[in-house]
DNA sequence: CATTCTATTGTTAGAGA
DNA sequence: TTCTCTAACAATAGAAT
């Protein structure tokens, strides 16, 4: 376990273009993470709408915005431009302010429909295991949507019945379960920048909306 | 001009929005202050093209940019449309669509999830008051394993069988959503690092339904 | 809303992985 | 390219102007 100064610690440097090419990129890639952790702390800190562009030196594009470049652009541009549509724009730029509002209800529709699919599908399984004589029992053709929801709900509440006295039954054979395997349930971090093992929950240093950021949409 | 120890030093502070107004108010000065600077040393120092826009507590507009946020804007914008060729493409022939006819599915929709939900709930009381009728619909209590097992594989093989008429029932109802909604990384739309804009704003596509259906809190 | 003054906290240059 | 480590440097919270 040798200990040997690794380093002289951080150096002054001139605020001029650095000549060294590699050396520059490393910087670039520093410094932008700096710069947009500045911008999403101003964020939080005071509750403001913050866009950034940048063009690497292999002009390659990078954009920070809170809560979207596209929108706060549009706003800049438009209060330095002389009024045409004013209607217009206003309906824009309220779009705009709602648009990530609207995509978390759409996602939440699109997960309702997702389970209402899978329902569903349970329902019909309800349906041709019993072949009885109850309106809910006749062929899934004739059912509407409804009729199948309220079928799978019906069974859903069954199958966690079973699930429960199954284990219950399992349990009785083989008290040998460990417990909460793989029993994580938590799903990814929003882990932005998080630099120098500061071990910060960067997710809740950032405004609210950033959890948009891996927000995943319900596939259909 | 009294000079004593008038302060204790900086003090950390969490992330979070401040609330003190007057306080804010200087956080915001001295930290867009420090920010701008910052990002003037990344353009000296890599030799970059940047732009920052801020609206202030205030709503006050501030920019900073170099060359200027107008160039850069539109560089960034102008580069960001013609990239996402098919995914795009859907996504202006949806922004392109009637807000009326997206707002009024939007709402159907929900009413209809709304009404789902209910009748789910009526379903479960229907289903207990009808446990009795069949072996398997007794209390699950009173269900040995090996008929625990039987139904659980009848209930997963009716499931397979249903989904077909279940999704036409979900297709009928609607058909808004292009089958590949919230695919290929469609849903970041809060670019931290947006790399070559791959984050295509989905929402952005979508009307602003949001203050019309008004369920800014509300989850089904 | 901008600045000054300090003690502190936060950032990052340099070298290596 | 991105991360780690360290020491040195820079930014800034709080109070006052």
């Amino acid at each position: 376990m040798l200990k040997k100064k690794s380093s002289l610690g951080r150096q002054k440097i001139p605020i001029e273009k650095i000549p060294k090419k590699s050396h520059l990129q490393v910087t670039f890639s520093k410094r932008r993470s700096g710069l947009f952790k500045k911008a999403s702390e101003l964020c939080t800190l005071c509750g403001v709408e913050i866009a950034i562009v940048v063009f690497s030196p292999a002009d390659k594009a990078f954009s920070f915005g809170h809560p979207e470049v596209e929108s706060i652009v549009d706003r800049y541009l438009s209060r330095n431009l002389p009024q045409e549509s004013s209607a217009l724009q206003l309906v824009e730029a309220h779009r705009n302010a709602n648009v990530r509002d609207l995509n978390a209800q759409l996602t939440q529709l699109l997960n309702h429909l997702t389970i209402e699919k899978k329902q569903g599908e349970e329902i019909d399984h309800v349906r041709k295991a019993r072949q009885m004589q109850n309106w809910w029992e006749n062929p899934i053709e004739e059912l509407g949507l409804n009729e199948l929801v309220q079928l799978k709900v019906s069974i859903d509440d069954l199958k966690k019945n079973i699930g429960k006295i199954a284990s219950k039954c399992m349990m009785e054979q083989s008290n040998m379960f460990p417990p909460n395997i793989g029993a994580n349930g938590f799903g990814r971090y929003n882990n932005f920048e998080n630099k120098q093992g500061v071990g910060i929950n960067i997710a809740s240093t950032l405004p609210n909306a950033y959890n948009y950021l891996d927000f995943r949409h319900g596939y259909l």
